[in-house]
DNA sequence: AGCACGCCGACT
DNA sequence: GTCGGCGTGCTC
């Protein structure tokens, strides 16, 4: 019999991003599957490499062309029907190559890697047999690397006389534990016992714990623990043929030692409840449904999770949650464990490759049926999805900004559909893309704007820093915010202070009155750049000089502005002497674990105030903090970025969540330069309402998403006038898929015009028509097959994060 | 990606 | 004359 395997190979270019077709020899047969990993010889020289099987056939339209495949990487498909079908989707919408989509679904434990080394042939000489491989067997391509073999390698491989041998391996690993299983019946046991010497305490020991067995098998580890058996002790048993022992394999279970409160579903509110029905159905209806979950901070979206997770459980399904990375704190999954215990796989960065590949393995043996974890969650090996809970809908992190460019929300709907199950988007502050479909029914939204525990939403004020810099006060500090610091320091209260670090130092702003530079044609902040020494708008290319002088005040005090840390931190501490502050940044957190390790001092109320950046602002419960300070809340306000508003905004409501969650009430104090922006003012009235409808007039106006869709492509190159040539090419070429409502933004250089001595050109499009400009894209990508090999590199993004 | 083929410059 | 430079094209 013939069978065709149509593979997928490891080589991520545009003219090999397509199935090439292997033989299947005879014994390999019984055992291929479409979705596993195998080894195929590619290319010229046969090296190689790792591929993944998309399907089986029974003969090849170019028969004579055959090759065969060399191995099978595995026991079982590492991807299933949906995922080989979901990756062609993906590549398809991300203009991303098969192979680079189906290795971000996998652990990276996974990942082939690759090692060449050189074998002699029988043909080759006694002489250069011993001074090249020095009585060895091969030596490795490093190694010839090292001892500058190469040229006369290359001669020698031409004549035949060495070959090169490819490795591929990934890296799984396994952990095994040692079970003891008894070998001898309890008379058996009692016979050998009576025939001991006296003296053979263990070995007596030995056997009254075997009888204690009987049929099962039990760790050495227990043997040690529970018995005091040791390993010599087990082994003599294994020599006098008592017991048998057996590797086993074991998943490393990162929360095995996990003190688990087991929690139970706890009331829910009628808010909470009608959300709870309205998914419920969806599961139960097998209905592709997108529901919007719209709550306030602390209204309980974590609760209705979990019991229509149970519900989905219940009906013999499974569920993938997704939780932005620097929420997957251990209190959450704690919470999670707690409801649903081994059942739960959990998967984010703090993980080794290990440890995730045993958790998804976990889930591909249906061990765990509920999976909670980072963006690539999204592609957790389940079947029978029940309901796919995106929390946090709108942090950026879901799009990944690297290939494949994919939006995580754009999967899990993707994943709704192939099951027929419902996808919950949750956020107190939803995307705009989201609540707009929402709007228009597209999606169903649910809204909860009460706290179950009925504590009030803290009150947030606001502090015009242009005042204090008229009074003189040009520190970090405004002078009511030290009062309250003092005052909560007195009640032995704590207090948590946000620096924003978005944006940071990128625009110029007038202390005096607040005036930030725009563009004078897209109504969006310019950039300062250094390397330049001007001022830039990177979506039309205006350039004008960096300002001496406020052009609305005539004040001098206009510079760029932005602050670190370590600064503020200095600052506080001349001011107040002896407050204990925990300073959280990319510094003090590099280190695995440090972040918890601060939190939890933090916690224990060792120090008094939290200090950091947004990454304080998620999902931190500490009753005791009942000030909340946001030290600049404009720096994310005047990036030059459409979205600056709205993740401010987003900000501002996020922190403000993290006072009075005790039963202390809760107070939030707001810095800014900029009192009256309606993102600062709506964020401080907590008005997500009213934020949408002015956030959607400005997009209306500008032509942003949610009205339009974007793409960003961008060129670069050491040499500047390449990218922009290439880029005003591709400009060129784009324009007559363009129509009266799409419209073209650039080329200009980009937010950071060099980095690593490259310089970058991009062009952005906005446009209605989803298809026309989809198909011109992908032309482009052939057209473009082999300008990599020049040193350009250029990268297209759908629905880019931001425009930087 | 990586390898072979192929067509031009400076060497035993 | 040839060794080797890297531009071009193809990989089941």
């Amino acid at each position: 019999m013939n069978l065709v395997a149509q593979v997928i190979v490891d080589v991520p270019t545009m003219q090999t991003n397509r199935p090439y077709d292997y033989s299947v020899p005879g014994q390999l047969q019984p055992v291929i599957q479409e979705g596993m990993r195998i080894v195929v010889p590619f290319g010229r020289g046969s090296r190689s490499v790792q591929g993944f099987v998309v399907g089986l056939k029974a003969k090849s339209e170019h028969p004579e062309k055959l090759k065969s495949i060399l191995e099978i990487m595995d026991l079982e498909p590492v991807l299933n029907k949906e995922l080989i079908e979901l990756g062609q989707a993906m590549s398809n919408e991300t203009y991303s190559f098969l192979i680079t989509c189906y290795q971000s679904m996998l652990p990276a434990a996974l990942r082939a890697s690759y090692e060449k080394f050189i074998v002699p042939s029988p043909e080759l000489n006694k002489e250069l047999a011993v001074s090249i491989f020095e009585g060895r067997g091969e030596i490795s391509w490093k190694e010839a690397e090292e001892r500058e073999l190469f040229s006369e390698l290359k001669k020698l491989k031409n004549k035949g006389l060495v070959k090169v041998r490819y490795e591929v391996s990934d890296h799984r690993t396994y952990q095994t534990i040692r079970m003891v299983k008894s070998l001898l019946s309890y008379e058996e046991a009692q016979k050998e016992s009576e025939n001991l010497r006296t003296t053979a305490k263990k070995q007596k020991l030995l056997l009254l714990t075997l009888q204690k067995m009987k049929e099962e098998s039990w760790s050495s580890k227990q043997l040690n623990q529970e018995y005091g058996l040791n390993n010599r002790d087990i082994k003599v048993g294994e020599e006098k043929g008592w017991l048998e022992i057996e590797e086993v394999r074991k998943y490393r279970n990162p929360y095995e030692d996990m003190d688990l409160e087991t929690t139970t579903a706890l009331d829910l509110s009628e808010e909470q409840q009608s959300a709870y029905r309205a998914i419920v159905s969806s599961i139960v209806k097998n209905e592709d449904q997108t529901y919007l979950l719209k709550g306030i901070t602390g209204s309980g979206k974590t609760e209705v999770y979990m019991q229509v997770i149970d519900e989905a459980l219940k009906e013999g399904k499974t569920a993938v949650v997704l939780v932005p990375e620097i929420s997957l704190t251990p209190q959450m999954v704690t919470q999670f464990k707690g409801r649903f215990g081994q059942r739960v796989a959990v998967m984010h960065s703090g993980l080794s490759d290990g440890e995730r590949y045993d958790e998804w393995q976990r889930l591909v043996s249906k061990e765990a049926d509920v999976v909670v974890g980072a963006r690539s969650s999204i592609f957790a090996p389940v079947e029978n999805l029940g309901v796919i809970i995106i929390d946090e809908e709108h942090e950026g992190s879901y799009k990944q900004n690297e290939n494949p460019r994919y939006h995580a929300r754009n999967v899990a709907k993707w994943r709704g559909n192939y099951h027929q199950c419902p996808v919950v988007l949750g956020s107190a502050t939803p995307s705009l893309e989201s609540r707009a479909r929402a709007s228009k029914d597209v999606y169903q939204l649910l809204e909860m704007n009460q706290r179950p525990t009925g504590q009030d939403l803290p009150g947030v004020e606001v502090v015009n820093l242009r005042d204090e810099a008229r009074q003189g006060n040009y520190s970090s500090f405004s002078n009511i915010l030290l009062e309250k610091i003092r005052d909560r320091l007195e009640k032995k209260e704590q207090i948590v202070l946000m620096l924003n670090r978005r944006g940071y130092s990128s625009f110029i702003m007038c202390r005096d009155c607040g005036f930030v530079l725009q563009c004078p044609n897209c109504d969006i902040a310019q950039t300062l750049h250094m390397d330049s020494k001007s001022m830039k708008c990177h979506y039309c290319g205006h350039e004008e000089n960096i300002p001496n002088h406020c052009p609305q005040c005539r004040s001098s005090s206009i510079r760029y502005y932005g602050t670190g840390t370590q600064k503020v931190e200095e600052e506080l501490k001349t001011v107040i002497e002896d407050a204990k502050i925990v300073r959280m940044d990319r510094d003090t957190t590099r280190r695995k674990g440090a972040h918890e390790k601060l939190l939890d001092r933090f916690g224990r109320g060792e120090a008094d105030i939290l200090l950091g950046t947004q990454m304080i602002a998620k999902g931190l419960d500490f009753p005791n903090v009942t000030l909340v300070g946001v030290l600049n809340a404009d720096t994310s306000l005047n990036l030059p970025d459409f979205r600056s508003s709205e993740k401010t905004f987003q900000l501002l409501t996020q922190v403000s969540g993290r006072a009075g969650r005790g039963d202390k009430s809760g107070e939030v104090l707001v810095q800014t330069y900029n009192p009256e922006h309606y993102a600062i003012q709506l964020a401080q009235r907590q008005d997500y309402d009213s934020f949408y409808k002015y956030e959607m007039q400005f997009r209306h106006k500008g032509n942003y998403p949610p009205y339009y869709f974007t793409l960003r492509i961008s060129v670069s190159h050491e040499v500047e006038r390449e990218a922009y040539l290439k880029v005003y090419e591709i400009s060129q070429f784009l324009k007559p898929a363009l129509n009266s409502t799409s419209t073209m933004l650039g080329p200009t250089p980009s937010a950071i015009a060099r980095t690593q001595n490259k310089y970058h050109y991009q062009i952005i499009i906005k446009y209605k028509n989803k298809s026309q400009l989809h198909d011109k894209v992908h032309e482009l990508m052939q057209k473009n097959q082999k300008e990599s090999l020049k040193g350009l590199q250029i990268t297209i993004d759908s629905e880019p994060n931001t425009f930087m």
